[in-house]
DNA sequence: CGATGACTTGACTGAGTTCAAAAGCTGTGG
DNA sequence: CCACAGCTTTTGAACTCAGTCAAGTCATCG
């Protein structure tokens, strides 16, 4: 179930906050930590779950989640692969993350992980950028769902996923294929994530089917046809 | 214009960042910052100005915004006295902060403040979880855009900032009749917020005072008369 | 006093929700 | 292989809340 941490063939250790560290704060690190397959569906932390844990993303889709008295959900945001996922010093949080998918992570226990920040300033360091990086993103995201249509917003979140999920919209990616991937995020999900109704979002959907923006596919297949449309639909409105 | 920092009798100094650190950090801080009065509407950060600031907020409010090609702004933050307010490491920063009311704040060149950090880990530390307190309340607010109605969202704000300026809404607090104050952000302010319109804006104020919730007075002043009222409609529609 | 800007109010419109039903998938078991 | 159940997704029609446009009122200040 749980493995060593075997950092030497990590397909994210270029990007993960691992790579931001000195090889010895690097090596302390992977000491703390287990290697983990984890299921779709399981809460890494959050909801009623006191011990923290502190993972980085190796592979799979993670969502923020709100929970409400009233059962509704919204989701605040979305981590990928090479992401920190976690909450130190999380004492009042309310926040829970879920996997999306079937996960690859790197766990460490919230306490262990807190304790080897304090003597070793770089990780400290790694994750306050990666935690100021994470608060841009938030206000970003939260402008986006306070000001666009839902047009505009379900264009914005498929080219956020598909810069995520195909490493980046450079023409190479895009003439090699890489823009067509399985959508991680069912439509109640992705409704969530925007603040709609899932019917709306599939109404989007179709829309942006009919303008031969996408194309959907078996098993939340989806494939970005016209990334320069898709990248209009999801600015918005009039831009001369 | 500039005085040098005297903290033995500073207001917010048992809540402000300072608080929380050493003597001698603390020393060193005060050392490197100046007390300076800001007119209402100055840009702390952001926008076209490159030599970062970063600020400890003793008296005031500062919005942070986004603002759009096409000229429209979202605030995506409030802050209040004892917030730090600033964004260190912040290259690709896209926000702006503005002062929406004349402010009293302690003041850091960028630079200067970043430097401390690395030699002062209590500082970083300090910081550090002031940052991830932000992101909650960013995640917290998010929320609110995108699921309550227009008359929860005003409520919601309004039970904010008269948290933050009333000092915590207490029984004491509330006999006191520190429930009234002067309301520092205008009606296309508030929209701003909410990702309203500021017509919306007015008629749910309207809406409030004729439930006889709050009560508004000359210069922006507002009184909250049924605290519980504001509360059970913040909260929004079922709650049994 | 009139002028400027901030706020309020009204009538109409429209994007997105709501409710309801139908159509597609996926997996199971005969 | 088909039939079925349990889903997710799509589509339709009616409704509603907030946006839009347009006056009108209220403050503050020279």
């Amino acid at each position: 179930m749980t493995l060593r941490i075997r950092c030497q063939n990590c397909s994210v250790r270029q990007i993960a906050p691992c790579g931001a560290l000195t090889a010895s704060t690097a090596h302390e690190l992977a000491r703390i930590g287990y290697r983990r397959r984890v299921p779709a569906g399981q809460v890494l932390y959050g909801g009623v779950r006191p011990p923290q844990i502190c993972s980085i993303l190796v592979e799979g889709v993670v969502k923020l989640v709100n929970v409400n008295p009233d059962g509704s959900q919204q989701i605040v945001g979305l981590q990928f692969a090479s992401d920190f996922v976690g909450r130190p010093f999380g004492e009042g949080a309310t926040l829970m993350a879920e996997a999306v998918t079937v996960l690859d992570v790197c766990a460490f226990s919230g306490p262990a992980f807190e304790t080897l920040m304090l003597t070793h300033p770089d990780l400290e360091r790694t994750i306050f950028k990666r935690t100021l990086n994470d608060l841009d993103a938030a206000r970003e995201w939260m402008f986006m769902i306070a000001r666009k249509t839902a047009g505009e917003r379900v264009a914005s979140l498929l080219l956020l996923i598909a810069r995520k999920l195909a490493g980046g919209l450079d023409e190479h990616a895009q003439k090699a294929g890489l823009l067509e991937f399985n959508l991680p995020l069912s439509r109640t999900e992705i409704a969530e994530c925007l603040g709609l109704r899932l019917e709306t979002v599939s109404r989007q959907f179709a829309a942006l089917k009919a303008a031969g923006v996408i194309a959907t596919g078996r098993r939340r297949g989806l494939r970005v046809c016209d990334v320069q449309g898709l990248t209009v639909r999801a600015r918005g409105a009039a831009v001369d």
